[in-house]
RNA sequence: GCGCCGGUGGUCUAGUGGUAGGACAUGAGCUUCCCAAGCUCAUAGCCCGGGUUCAAUUCCCGGCCGGCGCACCA
C-alpha cells in the first residue's frame, strides 16, 4: 500500500454510477451525444478522443483473440447493400413492424399481434397492410390497453432499416445493414474460395450497423448506429466438432432457460466441459465460443462478478436458431446484452442460395466416389426447335425432370409430357434418353454457421462502468477508472515535477523515448503535480512518470513511477523505463514486483 | 410513438417578465513543490421556432433533445 491514506473502493459503485459515468464521459472525452451544435440527434453518439482510443483498443483485443488466435479471416464489407440482399436475409419483411395507435388512450400496439391474439389468423405479419386494417374492422378489435375500438385506425409500417438510394433517382434502393454479419454471408461464394473450399473456417468483421430504433435509450446502450464485432464460423454439421478440450476448464456463470422459468431459479456456476456433458449447453460449438469469450471479457476489464451467460427463452429465439446464449453484463442492477452466441444452422446461406444466382454451398468430397445409375436426356434440338418454337427450352426442362423422376415414361415409342395443360407426344428417339452409370465424387452442402456477435459500444460502456471507482487519498476524494492497461487510452503520463526548464527537457526526452517504444503517452506540465495525477486517474491512465530534482542530481538517471489504483510510487532508472513499462502492459510483469 | 418530468458557461447547478450568479474545470501570471493548495486576472451560458408583451431565459404553443414508465428491441 501507499504511504498515503488509501481507502478501499469496494462500495464505490452505486446506483448513480451510470449518471456519474455519463457526466465523466462527456467531460473527459469518452463519449457524448452527436450533433449537439444542432440540437442533438437521438440515438447517435460520438466517441471522443479517449473513447475512440478505448474502443479501438477493445477492437484490437477482439481481433487478436477471435480472428488472429483462432486462425480466422477478417473482412471489411460496405455498410450499404442493395435491396435484394435484404429480401434474401428476411430483413425487408421481417424487420417491419405494423403499428396501430389507439384513438382513445394513444397507446401504440403491434397490429399483427392484436390480430393474432384475437382472431384465428396465425401469421398476421405476412398480410398486406390494407388487409390487416380490414381484419381489425371486421372483427371489431379493440385496444388491449383501454378497450377502445381500433376499427378505422390506420396501420402504419415501420421498418427498422435505414433506407437510401444508390445512384441518382430512386430506382435502385439500398439499405444500411442492420447487422454487420450480412456482409459476410453475401460474400460467402468468394470467401469460400479464400478458404480453399475447406470447412470449417471462420470470417470476422468489425464494423458499423444501423437500426432506426423507435426509441433509443440509456445513453450509449441502445443507439441507432453501433459497432459490432462478429464472427461467422462455417462448419459441416456432420463432420466438424470444436476442440472443447481447450476451454473445458473455463469457469462460467450460466443462466439456463429452465432456471429462468423456474420459480426460484438462479444462475449456476459450472465449467464449459461440465455444461456440455450435462446438456446444459446443447451445441458444443456455442459452448466452445462461450469458453473463448469469458476469459476475453475478463481480460478487457469486465467484472466477472457482474457477468453471466443467459440462454434465450424459446420465445425470444429466432425460429432457425437451435440454441442461443447471450453474454450479459450488469449495469446498475440491470443486465444488458453484450454478445449473442447463436447456432444459426444453414438459415442464412440457404436464403442467399435461394435468392441469388451464386452458389452458397461447399463441395464435400466423399471418402469413396459413389456410382449411381442416372437417367439422362440429350434432346435433338433440330427436331424440338421447329416443332415447339419458343417453347422448345421448356420441353427440354420438362424432359429432364421427367427422366429424373420416372424413367419408365420413356419405355415406349413416344413419351408424353405436360406443357401448359397440353399433352405432347414426343418420339423417344428424339429425346436422347439414356440410362448411364455416373460416378459422383461428392455433394454440395450448405454449411451451418455458428455466430458469436459482440456489441462493441455496449462493451466499452460496461468496461467503463465496471472500472469506475471512488476512493480517498490523503483525505481528498478521488475518482478514477481502473481500466486494464491493455485497453486504457493512455498508458503513461509523463510530468516534470514543476515548471523548470531542466525538468521539462528531461521529461520531454522521456516522452519521445516511450513513444518510440510504442507506448501511448501524454505529457502534462500544468499546475500542481497532484492535479495532474488526478486528471490521469480520471481518464484511467495506469501509470505516471514524474521527473524530479533527484533525477537531475544523479545526472538524469532515475524517475518516479506511480501506479494508478494504489497511488504507490517506485523509482526506476530512465533507461529501463520503456522496457519495464512495455512488459507491464503486455502482462509479463507486475508493478508490485518492481 | 404515447404519458410524466426536465433543458442556464466545458461540467454541475442558483435564479429572474427588464439579458444572469456560484462551484468545479480550462487558460495566463505569481507563489509552492510528489497527490485536486493559495492569490490575481481571463475565457465562457439561458436548446430551437412561433405567440403574448413596450420588453421573454422566465408565460403560452409547437419542435428538438434527455431521463423515467408504457410499447418496441429480427
Amino acid at each position: 500500500m501507499s504511504e498515503h491514506e488509501h481507502a478501499a473502493a469496494d462500495e464505490s459503485t452505486t446506483e448513480a454510477t451510470s449518471e456519474k459515468l455519463v457526466e465523466l464521459a462527456k467531460r473527459r472525452g469518452y463519449f457524448f451525444q452527436s450533433s449537439g451544435a444542432y440540437g442533438g440527434v437521438g440515438g447517435f453518439y460520438t466517441f471522443g478522443p479517449q473513447g475512440a482510443s478505448l474502443k479501438g483498443n477493445v477492437e484490437d483485443a477482439w481481433r487478436d483473440r477471435f480472428a488472429v488466435a483462432e486462425g480466422n479471416m477478417e473482412i471489411d464489407a460496405p455498410t450499404i447493400m442493395p435491396e435484394p440482399v435484404f429480401e434474401a436475409s428476411g430483413h425487408l419483411d421481417g424487420f417491419d413492424d405494423m403499428l396501430v395507435e389507439c384513438p382513445d388512450c394513444g397507446e401504440s400496439h403491434r397490429a399483427d399481434h392484436v390480430v393474432e391474439d384475437n382472431t384465428e389468423y396465425e401469421d398476421a405479419e405476412s398480410l398486406p397492410i390494407p388487409e390487416v386494417e380490414e381484419v381489425i374492422a371486421e372483427y371489431e378489435l379493440v385496444c388491449p390497453s383501454c378497450g377502445a375500438g381500433l376499427a378505422g385506425q390506420a396501420v402504419e409500417t415501420f421498418n427498422l432499416m435505414f433506407a437510401t438510394n444508390i445512384g441518382p433517382g430512386d430506382s435502385d434502393p439500398g439499405y444500411l445493414r442492420p447487422e454487420t454479419a450480412q456482409g459476410i454471408f453475401v460474400e460467402f461464394p468468394r470467401l469460400k474460395e479464400y478458404a480453399r473450399n475447406q470447412l470449417p473456417f471462420g470470417v470476422t468483421q468489425i464494423g458499423r450497423a444501423y437500426r432506426n430504433e423507435i426509441s433509443p435509450r440509456r445513453s450509449i446502450i441502445r443507439v441507432r448506429e453501433f459497432t459490432q464485432a462478429e464472427l461467422e464460423y462455417f462448419i459441416d454439421p456432420e463432420e466438424d466438432d470444436p476442440d472443447l478440450e481447450r476451454v473445458a476448464d473455463v469457469e462460467v456463470t450460466l443462466y439456463p432457460a429452465a432456471e429462468q422459468n423456474a420459480e426460484d431459479g438462479s444462475p449456476i456456476e459450472t465449467t464449459i466441459g461440465e455444461a456440455v456433458e450435462e446438456g446444459v449447453i446443447s451445441s458444443p460449438w456455442v459452448a466452445y465460443f462461450l469458453g473463448v469469450a469469458k476469459p476475453w471479457y475478463e481480460g478487457v476489464g469486465v467484472d466477472m462478478d457482474r457477468f453471466r451467460f443467459r440462454q434465450h427463452l424459446s420465445g425470444e429465439r429466432a425460429h432457425y436458431a437451435a440454441d442461443c446464449w447471450d453474454a450479459e453484463g450488469e449495469i446498475d442492477g440491470n443486465w444488458i446484452e453484450l454478445a449473442g452466441f447463436a447456432y444459426r444452422s444453414d438459415y442464412d446461406l440457404s436464403k442467399h442460395e435461394e435468392y441469388s444466382e451464386d452458389r452458397f454451398t461447399i463441395f464435400k468430397q466423399y471418402d469413396e466416389p459413389k456410382t449411381v445409375e442416372r437417367a439422362t436426356v440429350d434432346p435433338d434440338m433440330s427436331y424440338l426447335g421447329p416443332e415447339f418454337g419458343g417453347a422448345a427450352q421448356d420441353v427440354v426442362d420438362e424432359l429432364e425432370a421427367l427422366a429424373a423422376r420416372d424413367r419408365e415414361a420413356f419405355a415406349g415409342e413416344t413419351v408424353a409430357i405436360e406443357l401448359e395443360d397440353e399433352t405432347h407426344e414426343i418420339p423417344v428417339e428424339k429425346t436422347g434418353f439414356a440410362v448411364e452409370e455416373q460416378t459422383e465424387a461428392g455433394e454440395h452442402i450448405v454449411p451451418h454457421v455458428v455466430e458469436p456477435s459482440f456489441g462493441v459500444g455496449r462493451l466499452v460502456y460496461t468496461v467503463l462502468h465496471h472500472a469506475y471507482r471512488e476512493d480517498e487519498v490523503d483525505g481528498e476524494q478521488r475518482t478514477y477508472l481502473a481500466l486494464e492497461p491493455e485497453v486504457a487510452p493512455t498508458f503513461v503520463g509523463v510530468f516534470p515535477l514543476q515548471s523548470d526548464d531542466d525538468l521539462e527537457t528531461t521529461a520531454r526526452e522521456i516522452v519521445d523515448d516511450l513513444r518510440g517504444a510504442g507506448l501511448s503517452v501524454t505529457y502534462d506540465d500544468s499546475g500542481n503535480i497532484g492535479r495532474r495525477y488526478r486528471r490521469q486517474d480520471e481518464v484511467g491512465t495506469p501509470f505516471c512518470v514524474t521527473v524530479d530534482y533527484e533525477t537531475l542530481e544523479n545526472e538524469a538517471t532515475t524517475v518516479t513511477v506511480r501506479e494508478r489504483d494504489t497511488t504507490d510510487q517506485k523509482r526506476l532508472p530512465i533507461d529501463e523505463l520503456a522496457e519495464t513499462l512495455s512488459a507491464i502492459r503486455d502482462g509479463e510483469l507486475a508493478f508490485e514486483e518492481l
